[in-house]
RNA sequence: GCCGCGGUGGCGGAAUGGUAUACGCGUUGGACUUAAAAUCCAAUGGAGUUUUUACUCCGUGUGGGUUCGAGUCCCACCCGCGGCACCA
């Protein structure tokens, strides 16, 4: 009696086996050649697993099993990004402690990932906010700190009044907080920063080492945003006071007509007795700074100043005397917070110079105009190169030559030097909220005193050696702690610093973290001098922990995260890189790029054994709801893994979420699509129930699925899941014609390559097939090779064109002549008619592809 | 504004410069059924010629170009998506 498809029977049953015999363990430095596969671990949200997290999974376990198949060693772990917002936004209105609410959601997600039959190895389930994994990531602050990385800045930041905290630059879209949607303003306060800055060159040039995305590369580059170019120092007319300006176009300096800073700049502060103005100043500068960023940004046509007047500037190449003005949209944080203005020859200067009516004097003509050498007015900044005209000794060079001269005569005259400016900022590292990683450091005045004390007897030159330690009243400084007096570490040994338990986990108005009102807790001593301390109460932002899991899975796997390090090293040699790595899209200017820099540091210091952490990444599409909108509760267009699993299976879901569309590109979910994957799959299962198709197979569907072996094995390394897909079913297309059969090895082969889409219905058949017992699995199997010899082909249509157009096709032996191709051609009756008449001017003929005769 | 990607049937999408629309969805017709669902079979880009067998023309965002031949290459433009955005 034959039973019709029915997953629920089936798909348990397999887990379970699959659990048993322990198939998607991974073993540490076994003779087989390793493969780490990695997916961006979730966030286990309330709101449960996202259709959007199994395309993601499935692409890389498709990739793990196949790999497994052919033999490797492969780690394909999973664990929780556990510390998060929402989850403390979620503690705040209901009173429940965060670390229970991250539990239940992790049962949740656990329980919906393993009906998916991901094959994970779940005996390296690793927790960002457990203790045992946190105290590393406390572990690698404190050797940034040591080598002189993380330091503490007084600095404007981007504040959201809602959520009552610090936002980096990234979690800041369109002027407002990415979570919340708040406006973002600025406020003032004290801040760890991350130099991440110290290795932006790194960041670019090791792209070049590694197999991204080309998208991703390029906007990693972006983000980064190097740009070289030439450092001028302008001195203040009757003033020991100097503005430094960078600029990519030097070749212009001749037509700058004005300076502009930045309100925060020093120079005002500096200069604010010989300012006539200066009480409109400083009514712009408190205006400007009312403004949040967005309107900052947004304003951008109205390009407001106020001059500083009786300040006036030297222009070092000609001794001008130039205006100096303060402005908003100069950045403060970019290029020493100055920018020199060149009316004629930047589009925003131009829009400046307009408005304010400073002189506009051209200094660069197109290349063409300058050979009639007429001069014109300008009815817009000419922006690009061209030949240097009123710029004294360098008139008449291009615009190339000038930058390296006009450097150079810089350089000579002490006046200015080449430089480079990086869009990318520090780090900002501090987050005022309970839900995070303590930072592991203490303030200690006592120390401070010592450290101040001693800090002016080094010299600067010893104080950017990373790694140093310094001797004082025989106490041990670190690097980090010279840098920032009073600041000091919390040994290695004492780790964890554990998040205490609160009452109540809001930030206080003030903007600190929760954590302050503890004061058992913060009152501490002093770990060097045993003095009275108080402990540091920010917390870490919610990457922090997610910079270096792919490390702690590998350390999970050795013992359970104890100290030393160097228990680690051979483990982290043996797996490293990860071989691929695949995520979202919208990671890549942030995870992507911290968890870069953090292992780059790693590497730096002897802990891992390469400079980039993944050899190769790649991002999935975003799957829309079926309206085609973005998935959310308030569209009520989420569709829920857990339905579909329940009414189809989790291998429709698989093989729908791989079908669906080219990988890489944003798709929207259609039910009614997907039931065509279920389709197929219950077609697979009734072919091979049926005992008539199995026996002797002809020659043609042997080439048949031959073919598919290749274009499947093929598709799969290219990410091209959905070809893939249409091959196996056009398979059975083929095959569910009359008098096709199949011999049981043949069948085999076939099931194994729909087995890594589709693996609980492909073990099923195949364990029927060949009366399996249960210690065996198809995914103990061999991956199929193809037969090269076979999927040659003895025939092909040729095709017969007159100019380009096809009008005719002939089934003919694959390795025909050309001459022969020709005569059977023009003995084609419809062929005969379209040539009578006319002369053939040429013949074009592509083997195994087509003729052509062409007549005009 | 800058950088990147894309625009193909009613829909999701296939196509190393060589048969455009594979595969799937939908639709229509048929088989099975008391009926429906499910399943199976067939047709399915548009317009036209023809009693039929058949055949012709037009078709990959728009306009040009290169080529025997262009969805694919080049130039210009339009539209959509993603990222960055006063970065000097």
């Amino acid at each position: 009696m034959r039973k019709k498809y029915n997953p629920k029977l089936i798909e348990k049953k397999w887990q379970k086996v699959w659990e048993r015999l322990k198939i998607h363990q991974a073993k540490d430095f076994s003779k087989k050649q390793k493969q780490y596969l990695l997916i961006e671990f979730p966030y286990p949200s309330g709101e449960g697993l996202h259709v959007g997290h199994v395309r993601s999974y499935t692409a890389l376990d498709v990739i793990a099993r196949k790999r497994r198949m052919q033999g490797f060693n492969v780690l394909y772990p999973i664990g929780w990004d556990a510390f998060g917002l929402p989850t403390e936004n979620y503690a705040i209105k209901t009173g429940i402690h965060p670390k229970k609410i991250t539990q239940k959601n992790i049962k949740v997600f656990k329980k919906q990932l393993k009906s998916l039959g991901l094959s994970f190895d779940w005996s390296r389930e690793i927790n960002t906010a457990d203790p045992k994994y946190y105290k590393w990531t406390q572990w690698i602050f404190l050797k940034l700190f040591e080598n002189g990385l993380a330091y503490q800045a007084e600095i404007p930041i981007n504040w959201c009044p809602k959520c009552k905290i610090g936002l980096a630059n990234e979690e800041v879209i369109d002027g407002k907080h990415e979570r919340c949607n708040t406006e973002v303003v600025q406020k003032e306060l004290r801040q760890w920063m991350l130099k991440i800055t110290a290795y932006a060159d790194h960041l670019i040039k090791d792209l070049d080492q590694v197999d991204f995305l080309e998208k991703i590369k390029t906007q990693q580059i972006n983000w980064i945003g190097r740009s070289e170019g030439t450092e001028v120092k302008f001195k203040i007319q009757n003033s020991k006071f100097e503005i430094s300006v960078f600029t990519t176009r030097i070749d212009t300096i001749f037509g700058v007509t004005a300076l502009v800073v930045a309100p925060e700049h020093e120079i005002i502060k500096n200069l604010k007795s010989k300012i006539e103005n200066f009480k409109e100043v400083r009514d712009y500068i408190e205006k400007s700074k009312r403004k949040s960023e967005f309107e900052r940004t947004k304003l951008e046509k109205e390009k407001t100043g106020v001059p500083l007047k009786g300040i006036f500037a030297i222009n070092p190449l000609n001794q001008e005397k130039i205006p100096v003005w303060v402005a908003d949209y100069v950045i403060a944080t970019y290029g020493g917070g100055a920018v020199m203005v060149v009316p004629a020859h930047d589009k925003r200067d131009f829009d400046f110079a307009k408005r304010y009516g400073l002189e506009i004097r051209e200094v660069i003509m197109p290349k063409g105009r300058y050979e009639t050498s007429k001069s014109q007015i300008l009815e817009e900044a000419f922006t690009e190169d061209g030949i240097l005209v009123n710029s004294g000794e360098f008139s008449g060079l291009t615009s190339e030559r000038a930058r390296e001269e006009i450097t150079k005569w810089l350089e000579k005259s002490g006046f200015g030097k080449r430089a480079v400016q990086y869009k990318l900022r520090d780090w900002i590292f501090s987050r005022q909220h309970y839900w995070g990683e303590p930072i592991p450091l203490v303030f200690c005045e006592n120390c401070k005193r010592i450290v101040e004390n001693f800090k002016s007897q080094i010299p600067e030159s010893k104080l950017k050696i990373q790694n140093s330690k310094f001797k004082i009243q025989n106490f041990y400084f670190s690097l980090g702690e010279i840098l920032n007096p009073g600041w000091i570490a919390i040994p290695e040994k004492e780790l964890p610093v554990k998040l205490p338990y609160v009452e109540s986990y809001k930030p206080s108005e003030t903007g600190e973290s929760p954590l302050i009102k503890i004061e058992k807790w913060v009152k501490t001593k002093c770990p060097k001098c045993k003095s009275p301390a108080i402990r540091e109460t920010d917390t870490m932002p919610n990457w922090a922990g997610s910079n270096w899991y792919y490390l702690a899975y590998l350390m999970k796997g050795i013992s359970d995260f104890q100290f030393p390090i160097s228990k680690y090293k051979k483990v982290f040699k043996y797996w490293m890189p990860v071989d691929w790595y695949n995520g979202g899209m919208e990671h890549t200017n942030l995870h992507l790029l911290y968890s870069r820099f953090i292992y780059k540091f790693l590497y730096d210091i002897g802990v891992v054994p390469t400079k980039e952490p993944y050899q190769k990444r790649t991002s999935q599409g975003i799957v829309l709801g079926e309206d085609g909108r973005k998935m959310s509760k308030s569209f009520g267009n989420v569709v829920n893994p857990d339905e579909i699993v329940k009414k189809y299976g989790a291998d429709t879901l698989r093989v729908y979420e791989m079908f669906m569309g080219p990988f890489d590109e944003t798709i929207t979910w259609s039910t009614k699509s997907m039931i065509g994957c279920f389709r197929f799959l219950n077609r697979v299962w009734e072919i091979f129930q049926n005992k008539e198709k199995i026996g002797q197979s002809t020659k043609e569907i042997k080439i048949k699925l031959h073919q598919t072996i290749k274009k499947v094995s093929e598709d799969i390394e290219a990410t091209k899941f959905n070809t893939a897909i249409a091959a196996l079913m056009e398979f059975i297309n083929f095959y569910s014609q009359e008098n096709q059969k199949l011999s049981k090895n043949e069948a085999g082969l076939f099931l194994k390559i729909l087995s890594v889409f589709a693996p609980h219905l492909a073990e099923e058949i195949y364990h029927r097939l060949f009366n399996l017992n249960q210690s065996q699995s198809i995914f103990l199997e061999k991956w199929p090779e193809y037969d090269k010899k076979l999927i040659k082909e003895e025939e092909f249509e040729l095709v017969i064109q007159i100019n380009g157009k096809v009008r005719d096709k002939i089934k003919v032996r694959i390795d025909i002549s050309e001459e022969e191709a020709k005569e059977i051609a023009k003995n084609r009756e419809k062929i005969k008619k379209y040539l009578s008449g006319k002369e053939i001017k040429k013949v074009i003929f592509v083997p195994k592809k087509l003729i052509n005769f062409v007549t005009v």
